[in-house]
DNA sequence: CCGATTCATCTTGTATACGAAATGCAGAAA
DNA sequence: TTTCTGCATTTCGTATACAAGATGAATCGG
């Protein structure tokens, strides 16, 4: 029931008490890979890692074990893993399934949402957008991250949560670019406030709509940004 | 030649040449779980499996790292594995998001397929046909899960392949019960008729909701069974 | 000069050992 | 009787040891 274990919310990588050290390692891992820290291809040298943590090499196993379950490396057997390689059309077909799961889950939250629950996701709205102006771009990324997150539970479906947060691994790299200019959080947030509506008002085509072009627009932004840098240097 | 066929010689242990320990392990205890010989909930003592494969601890633990990836087992830090609890919400909700990711996966196939790729989905078709009534339950499941395999190939979206086989485990276990009889077989075959004339006809709209109430349908129907066995027994 | 082969070395995969947390039970206290 | 506590046992998490495949360089043959 349990597959929330991870909590991504507090900045914080400590080892929790309840936590076991592959664990610790796993969300390091994947903090690192996440922020491009590792270049692409780069091998994981399982003995290298581990002394780096401090650790034997068992845990660092599990670790790269899950990672590669998550689709943040790619494990040959008897040669090592490797960080994946995210060539453009990988990236560009994430990016479409995410538009269309998200799409799908704010549908079913427009339809299944209590009021109470409407409630809570307009809190959730109004903290995006005082993060809007002043706070620094992950901050944002954050709030923003934590609204989408209570559209997919609105949509009251565990696999498609699942699903999605699959998907949105391989995205999440690119997500980290998406907020550093205060014009694109405002457009992002506009999106948003029509997503929020059409939930509120159960207008599930709406909020179907939005929510894929919000995701679309977003995509597209930080694809041709990123054609940007690779061209400049 | 390698010493580890000689040392498994008393087992059931497979080794690839490719394959490690470890995969062939998580794949017979994926394919016990699924099949349901491990009742809900039951303990997966690592020792105990390790004497029953005839291996150590060492890739029994990798292999149900794994399955808790698949989302098979639930692993509790230093408390063990244990096999998930799929209530009938849970399982509803795999259903409902495995109906919603076909048919998409459906829908682009219709728009995507090249008309090589069609041709080959057609004999797909026939190989379910040719299944229909003479082979046995198993073999029809298997012709049927290629046949929708080529679907989520056809969609050209790994990200989306992806999360629908992560949806697809969770429904597995009770797809085996589905093609018991032969009359569910046609159904199951004449829904796979209209999708497969959707695709070739490129009428993305119409392979959509063939394959969501393909699925839907064919849940139903489980489902119905499901609740009819616990009721009686 | 270039390619194939062999051997030394490195890395991974698996086994085993050990410390620590969880579990279960017995016995004491309320 | 019930519940709490303390200990013994079990099982897990991690470290370490060893075996087998992969890698790469040097050598040999063309």
């Amino acid at each position: 029931m349990s597959i929330l274990k991870i909590h991504n919310q507090n900045t914080e990588v400590e080892v929790g008490e309840t936590d076991t050290l592959s664990d610790s390692i796993r969300r390091q891992l994947a903090d690192e890979i996440l922020a491009g820290r590792f270049p692409v291809n780069h091998k994981l040298d399982e003995q290298e890692l581990a002394d780096k943590f401090a650790v034997s090499r068992t845990p660092v196993r599990e670790a790269i074990r899950q990672l590669a379950s998550a689709g943040l490396v790619d494990i040959r057997p008897r040669r090592g893993a490797v960080v994946v390689s995210l060539d453009p059309a990988k990236i560009g077909q994430a990016f479409e399934a995410a538009a269309e799961l998200e799409a799908l889950a704010a549908g079913w939250a427009a339809v299944r949402a209590t009021l109470v629950e409407m409630g809570e996701l307009m809190d959730l709205y109004e903290k995006c957008e005082e993060a809007l102006e002043e706070a620094t771009s992950d901050e944002f990324a954050a709030a923003n991250r934590v609204f989408h997150d209570k559209i997919a539970d609105l949509a009251k479906n565990e696999s498609l949560k699942a699903a999605t947060r699959l998907v949105r691994v391989q995205t999440a790299p690119f997500q980290r670019a998406q907020f550093q200019s205060v014009e694109e959080r405002r457009r992002s947030q506009e999106d948003h406030a029509d997503i929020l509506s059409a939930i509120c008002t159960q207008d599930r085509e709406a909020a179907e709509r939005g929510m894929k072009n919000h995701i679309l627009r977003a995509s597209l932004t930080v694809l041709r940004d990123e054609n940007r840098m690779k061209s400049k240097g």
